[in-house]
RNA sequence: GACUUGGUAGCUCAGCUGGUAGAGCAUUACACUUUUAAUGUAAGGGUCCUGGGUUCGAAUCCCAGCCAGGUCACCA
């Protein structure tokens, strides 16, 4: 063990010869938050109140038998305390006890309870006179010593990998962390709030199953002793909400905790949440409408706005969100000419120009976008009629086989949303799934085949949208404790 | 998986073309009765990511590996 560990131990031996336990099991009175002294500060000096509170010590400064201590509490905000031998109670002015306990035993990291009362020192700082202090638990591992001036960060704790691997630190000395966090739970409790305004259903189902279905990718794979089979971490819960559909539900929604055995970048982690959401009765054009005002309201209830700085970008969420074809804005950037109709020979001779190694149409097409287009997306665009190749559970467009009704919301080129009106035909879909030559949920097409109304869907990815919204550029920051090896 | 940058004290970082490890804060001791990045004086604290190699001598150069960040590929 290091220094300053050894050294914190021995403390609390001598802290417990002193007949004080250093972890005590008590019911603590807390009177104010910090927040709210502070709030109210001036009346409790008039009134002279009495405060109970306890935080977490931040600084400590020692100037003979004065001492200044900066807590912190939940709520955010810090206060000065300060005590002095002749103003402390009788019991704490035996000289021993007092030394022992305020003058060398207690440490930046330290969580205490205090009683005193609120006043304001020569230099009109808003003080608590400490009357008493119980120490609540004794911190043995040092914390990094962040200080501030003028609103200037110094010694900041930064390093990545630590922040993540020890995020519970990173929560304790970033307040913009932890901000983040807060953030995160608001927005999600505002999704909610919104979705269940229409009487839609929150709904959980199966993290285990028996075929990964409802996209592409590789799954983590896990095994059933008693059943004797493997089975999957989902990758999608997508199927299951159909079949909710298809039992009468007016509406449901899951945020779905996903699993995709890939690897991890700034926006993706092998455990993510995606908000799945499915509507009967609506299509993708409702859809688009519905997620704007959802957009909306999040960042109103959140910010108290709708225009948002994101990347140096100035976004208006109420601003009318551009529809863009996708072959459109690809032969508008790629000065390419194609479309829905395109052979898959003219395809992967594009593909070999441009070396993408992808001969797949929907590959090449994808390579296309990300190449040419993505980048350039800043503000919000749905990306609109996908071809059918590229989306094997979107329903046709009336006037054109080839195309589905499908869209994805891009902003700042990052992937937000993907929604499309489902395809209900179960004749059509069995065949489309087959086509694929993947394992099929031979249950899902039953479901199908017992009627699905016509439905509109849509994912919305909950830890990219967050990142976006708390202007963060990876979105290691908004889970908690991301994946690391 | 490929390329690239990095890993030095609890934290943030210096350390040049190889010569036995540095600062600030934190810690310890002393001083100080209103400080706030408190101050002053002194002290302690290191497997320089790991393992090899070159060399009289490696934090530094070379090779391999581990971990992380960034870019790309796969994916959302």
């Amino acid at each position: 063990m290091f220094e300053q560990e050894y050294i914190r131990k021995k403390k609390i031996k001598k802290i417990k010869l002193l007949g004080i336990d250093p972890y005590p099991s008590k019911i603590i009175k807390i009177n104010y938050s910090i927040k709210k002294i502070l709030k109210n500060k001036q009346n409790i000096i008039n009134k002279n109140k009495i405060l109970y509170l306890s935080g977490r010590i931040f600084n400590i400064r020692n100037m003979g038998i004065s001492t200044f201590v900066d807590i912190k509490d939940y709520s955010e905000k810090k206060i000065q305390l300060y005590y002095n031998i002749n103003k402390l109670n009788k019991k704490y002015r035996e000289n021993n006890f007092y030394i022992f306990l305020f003058k060398k035993y207690l440490d930046i990291g330290d969580i205490i309870w205090i009683k005193g009362n609120l006043f304001i020192t020569k230099v009109k700082e808003y003080t608590i006179l400490i009357k008493k202090i119980v120490l609540l638990s004794k911190c043995i591992y040092p914390i990094p010593n962040v200080k501030q001036k003028n609103k200037k960060i110094y010694y900041k704790f930064k390093d990545k990998e630590k922040r993540y691997r020890m995020r519970y630190l990173d929560l304790i000395v970033n307040e913009k962390s932890k901000k983040n966090f807060i953030i995160r739970s608001l927005i999600i409790n505002y999704i909610r709030k919104f979705l269940n305004k229409f009487n839609y259903i929150e709904v959980d189902t199966p993290i285990l199953q028996n075929i990964p279905g409802g996209a592409y990718a590789k799954p983590f794979i896990t095994y059933h002793n008693k059943f004797k089979k493997k089975l999957y971490l989902r990758i999608s819960n997508e199927l299951y909400l159909k079949k909710l559909i298809v039992g009468g539900f007016k509406g449901v929604y899951e945020f779905s905790k996903n699993f995709r055995n890939e690897s991890i970048d700034k926006i993706h982690n092998p455990e993510f949440t995606i908000l799945e959401f499915y509507v009967p009765y609506k299509n993708y054009v409702w859809m688009m409408n519905f997620l704007q005002k959802l957009l909306i309201y999040i960042c109103k209830k959140t910010f108290n706005k709708t225009k948002i700085k994101i990347n140096n970008i100035n976004i208006d969420f109420k601003k009318k969100i551009k529809k863009i074809k996708l072959f459109n804005i690809i032969n508008k950037y790629s000065k390419l000419n194609i479309n829905e109709n395109t052979s898959i020979n003219t395809l992967r001779e594009i593909s070999k120009k441009l070396k993408l190694n992808v001969d797949k149409k929907e590959k090449i097409i994808d390579n296309i976008f990300n190449i040419y287009c993505k980048d350039k997306i800043k503000n919000p665009v749905f990306i609109i009629d996908y071809p059918i190749y590229m989306s094997p559970l979107a329903k046709s467009k009336s006037n054109n086989y080839k195309i589905t009704e499908r869209f994805e919301l891009y902003i700042n080129s990052i992937e937000i949303a993907n929604a499309y009106t489902e395809l209900n035909d179960p004749i059509e879909q069995y065949k489309r799934l087959k086509e694929q030559k993947n394992k099929i949920d031979k249950d899902f097409i039953k479901s199908l085949k017992i009627g699905m109304p016509p439905t509109v869907g849509i994912g919305i990815g909950i830890d990219r949208l967050i990142a976006l919204l708390t202007n963060n550029f990876n979105i290691q920051e908004v889970i908690l404790f991301p994946q690391m090896k």
